[in-house]
This record gives C-alpha cells, structure tokens and sequence, in this order.
DNA sequence: CCAATACTAAAGTTCTTGCCTAACTATCCA
DNA sequence: TGGATAGTTAGGCAAGAACTTTAGTATTGG
C-alpha cells in the first residue's frame, strides 16, 4: 500500500532545488524582501518569484505584503515533517539491526542447552 | 551565492515521490528483491525499476543481482546529508531567535543605568 | 504628477519525469 | 529442453517543471 502523504511530496520537493534551497537557507538567518532573496540567483525576478511560490505551498515559508515589499520569512515548523519521516525511518532499520543482532546472539548460543531449530 | 550541492538535489529529489518512498519505508525493515518492493505499486514493473534507479543515484538503495534476483537493501548514510542540512537550518534560526531575544532584554533594561546607544 | 521601485501576471519554450507497452535476456526447475 | 520466473532495454507519449520575455499594477518619493 502506498502511504500517501502530499505534504512530503511538496516539502522534499521544494527542498530538490538549489535555488530554494538557498533561499531557505537566507531566511533562516533571518526575513527578507523577495528582491533580497532573488539577488544571488541566477535567474529573472519572476523565475525567483515562482521558486518561493512552491517554498510557500509546501509550507516552508510565509510572506506577507506590505505597501510594495513583500516580506517572507520561514516557517519554523515545516522541516519538522521531514525530520520526522527520515527519523522514523532511522528507527526503523535501527530496530531491524537489533533483531538481527539478537538473532546471531541466539545462534552463537545455539546447541548449549537446546539445539532445537526449525 | 549558490550553494551547489548536487547531492542534495538528488537526494531530495528521490524522497518527494510516494513511491519511491514507500520503497525506502520498505527497505528500512530489510533487504528486497525488486518484485517484492514493485507489487505494492500501482504501475508496471518497469517504471518501478526507474524509481530504483533514482532512488540507487541518489545514494539511498544499494542492490545486488544474485542470480536472476536483484537484491535491494537501504544504504543507512545516506538520509543523514538531508538530516544534516535540516538541522543546520534549525540551527541557524534558533541562533537567530537568541540574538533577537537578547537583544530584547538589552531594550528593557535600556535607561536603567547606561543609556548610551549606537 | 511622474518616474523609479517592487512585485505580479501571462504566455510560450524547452527539458525532465513518470508512465506505458513490447520485446528481450538470463536463470531456475521439472 | 522448454516453460515459468525475474529482471532489463528501448521507444514513445503526456504532463509538469523551470525558465524566458513582455507587459502589466501598486507604492513611494522628489
């Protein structure tokens, strides 16, 4: 079954781009104007403009309009939904190594009191 | 600047599609062959293969051809570049609440026994 | 008011992704 | 040996992503 989940779609995807990334990485030193954020790249203003359109879908960053300047700043919690998938994936194969550790710990002591085995 | 990381790219890259992490989820409880991580899937067995190979680029999955079998199995290192650089984030936004906060406590004793300011 | 600034909207191009089917190769097993 | 199983390769197509240029709309400040 496929667990479907949107929301990681669009947060690992807005994360894939260097562009966004960057931008990511500015805001969380701290709010800046789009124009701030689209100097450094390599690309129009309306490209740069389009990149913080999937940053704000995917919930990573806020802005909101003031006169003419649009302020954006980051969205604390949303990089929380990724750390917790690749965590509990860390968990998970954590956990199989254990299994697997206990597992060889049973062989080794196999045949000392009981050799049965299936 | 643009902080070039292709690494990064790929590897979020990889995680924002459901397939493919219903792959990585499966993998993260033991080693598989290619069918086994394909059936959940609701597409052919060929284009599950094109999400391996992306998932295999990106450094997660490593696999083995044993056989006529492709033994498939997660590669642990691999989540902790993105894990790093989402906690650099957190890092440098939770320094940044320090900085604003202090100064904050600066404003309020302001006045109390040296008023001077730069 | 008028020009500069800061952003926004629209439309079009190109490249990449994600999927398919069909055909093929390499093993395994009776 | 011959058929079933497991995977691979190739080619094609539709949709999406990432740009571009052009042409707007508000604001701000002289």
């Amino acid at each position: 079954m496929l667990n479907q989940s949107p929301d990681l779609d669009r947060l690992f995807h807005a994360l894939a781009d260097p562009a966004r990334r960057a931008m990511v990485e500015r805001l969380s030193r701290g709010p800046a104007p789009v124009s701030e954020l689209a100097r450094p790249l390599p690309m129009s203003l309306p490209a740069a403009m389009q990149h913080l359109g999937v940053l704000e879908a995917a919930g990573l960053v806020r802005s909101e309009k003031t006169g003419r300047v649009r302020t954006c700043a980051i969205e604390p919690g949303a990089l929380s939904l990724a750390e917790q998938w690749i965590n509990a994936r860390r968990v998970e194969w954590e956990r199989r190594l254990d299994r697997l550790g206990a597992y060889l710990k049973t062989l080794e002591h196999e045949g000392e009191s009981d050799g049965s085995n299936g």
